[in-house]
DNA sequence: GATGAATGAGTCTTCATTCAT
DNA sequence: TATGAATGAAGACTCATTCAT
């Protein structure tokens, strides 16, 4: 009874199958929503699966419960990169080459693609992915801070802008273009701003947002 | 008689109220959609409109038909800014300050940031705009050959990349961003990729896709 | 203002225009009943008509009151070939003749196509129609009653029969029968019909349903 | 696993409750077309039948497949009819006694009854139908031929007369008749018909339309 | 626990009818 | 008077969610 309750909350503990279905799921909806965004029918998420759509429902109460798991996931996943670059961080001078490192790899795992797509949903159980939302983003400004401090990256360009760029840069482009394309120009368009700031020369005039102004702002919003 | 003939396929020639409710439902669908997606219902659009589900249908045959016009009349405008910030030019050298313009000035009006949205959309009539989108490339190509000829954009920097650019800067960050901030942010990250391109030094290996490229690449996938 | 109320009753003293108007717009309800069943919208009979919705809706108060207005004229058609028939009766013995020149008649004006049609339409005005139906149908009884005298039909081929079988032949084939195609097989299928009564020979073993049977009939099922 | 695959194209093989709502909502179908048209809201149906709307969508993918079910079950009916009648044949002479034993059975079953209604929608997928209908139209042909063979049927009646004759006296009369009068009149009216048959005596100067001929023209027609 | 059936609210779309020009 | 614009109620269809098997 008591495990009853925890099944849900602790995928861990599922039975080999139940564990299967809830990782097959997730992936299906991740896919999904890359495809066809974050409004696509949970029927296809299902069928994509290879489950029923009970079973879905069985593993996630709702859409909104869901997409909150994929966005978890695809956080955690931003958080990984941020701490192995940062733990594989070179001399002096090269905090700009590990915060490149991080955000080719945040496209590469196509993770961030879905962050946008699914951040505007409004039934996210946004307390359920503050945590790793935190540790993201403690991790990445680590990576911004050191680069700042060695030099390598201006300071007016701040958290806000790095997390806003990769938003900008992972969102499929539209029109059928086909995923590798897609991938590929992403990069290139990463390239082309990180040589920019490589090239240095002042490029703003005023600094960017912090973390603390980014998220403040969307607070205010909530209501 | 004369009048007779053509109503809908005109928007001139429309009685004055008929007229009104034309412009009116059309600003309402760009507002709407900008803030809702493409998929937002066309009741809201009319509720916004002030005017009937039913009139919306009279002007509009359907969803496929109104997101059409909605591109179109952006792509209009965009057109305009091209040719405008071409016949501004000023002496050799500032060519990529008239890009600059250009792209700042489609930010402002807000008018790439339907684009994208409805792009997605499959029941576009695409021969529709055929014509305008075709004006729209032209006059921007000549923007980008005049920034490459006099020297003041690397080659590598093609049309494709310019487009590209721009989808991404205009689409609305998720979550609720305020729109001036978002606008705001688009146009400090235009200068961002814009300061490296004047900071110069190759920029990047290869050259983006040309116009030719680009557009080989959708009708590919068309199917 | 004495005018003014009389002008829908009564489509003569209308002006010559409002008179044409108001031809066509029956004229053009009639085919488009035959081609789309009763159900067809109204905007298309206007359309063939050539006139506006508005004006249709001058002539006719609503769909009801135009239908009972076809139907009107489709009994009058009716009850003039009844009555012709009978007036050029020949000698003893040819009262079937008479009968079947009415039949023949019938369908050929595609008169009676549009009654069936219609009659199933809930909101007709059945006594705005009562006196030509009554007409015609007397018109009909006299033409039986004639056969049935000379014994060129037997009695018990009733006015129900006649009736009836003139609505179910000259209903349209389901399909895309060809308009003529389908004239032809009405009358060929009257033919067979006529060709079994004129054989003789105890075709039915009851009478068929008499007029007074036949209309408390539908009148009891009213309601 | 087997049985996962075709849930829908195999109505049997479907959950016991499934099956059941199938059949209801095809007997629905058949009743409300009968008596409103194939016209009919889905809705009417769906309560008839009594389930909800999403149950009727969830069998039928949409009207016309529904009616295509409708018809199909309808010249299933047909055809097992005329093989019944073919299979019970008596002694040379009595061709037309079989022909006219399916003929009454088929307006018995209320069959035809929707195929007439049916046949006009547009919608309808003709390929699905295609092979009872050819079934069906066969086993008829066989009695007919039977029946010109032994001479008990006149030539010239032909295979797209007695089609024809069953759809027009099958159609229910306008107006409000009652169901059983409607069927008595069917009956007593296709009596009248064989009676003339039987009388004989050159019913007809040419030949009807044979098989090959008419559904000939349906095609053409078919664009 | 898995499945897919049933449900009904929400959207799109059509069309009869009214009303301003 | 003629016109066609505006309206909203009604019907088709989709899909999130619940529940019986």
């Amino acid at each position: 009874m008591f495990a009853r309750v925890a099944r849900m909350s602790r995928p861990d503990r599922l039975r080999a199958d139940a564990r299967r279905n809830h990782d097959a799921i997730l992936a299906a909806a991740r896919d999904v929503v890359i495809e066809r965004g974050a409004g696509a029918p949970l029927d296809e998420i299902a069928r994509r699966a290879g489950v029923g759509i009970g079973t879905l429902y069985r593993r996630f109460a709702d859409r909104g419960t869901l997409l909150t798991a994929v966005v978890r996931a695809a956080l955690e996943q931003s958080r990984d990169s941020a701490e192995r670059a940062s733990a594989e961080a070179g001399p002096d001078g090269t905090g700009l080459d590990a915060l490149a490192r991080y955000m080719h790899d945040v496209l590469d795992v196509r993770v961030s693609a879905v962050i946008p797509q699914v951040l505007d949903v409004d039934d996210l159980d946004r307390a359920a992915i503050a945590e790793v939302r935190e540790q993201s983003a403690a991790a990445v400004e680590r990576l911004i801070g050191a680069a700042h401090d060695d030099g390598s990256l201006p300071r007016e360009v701040s958290f806000g802008d790095v997390g806003t760029l990769l938003v900008r840069l992972s969102r499929p482009l539209p029109g059928p273009v086909p995923a590798e394309v897609d991938a590929e120009l992403a990069h290139r368009h990463l390239d082309l701003v990180l040589a920019g700031l490589r090239a240095g020369a002042e490029p703003l005039d005023e600094k960017g947002l912090s973390r603390a102004e980014l998220s403040g702002l969307r607070d205010d919003e909530q209501s």
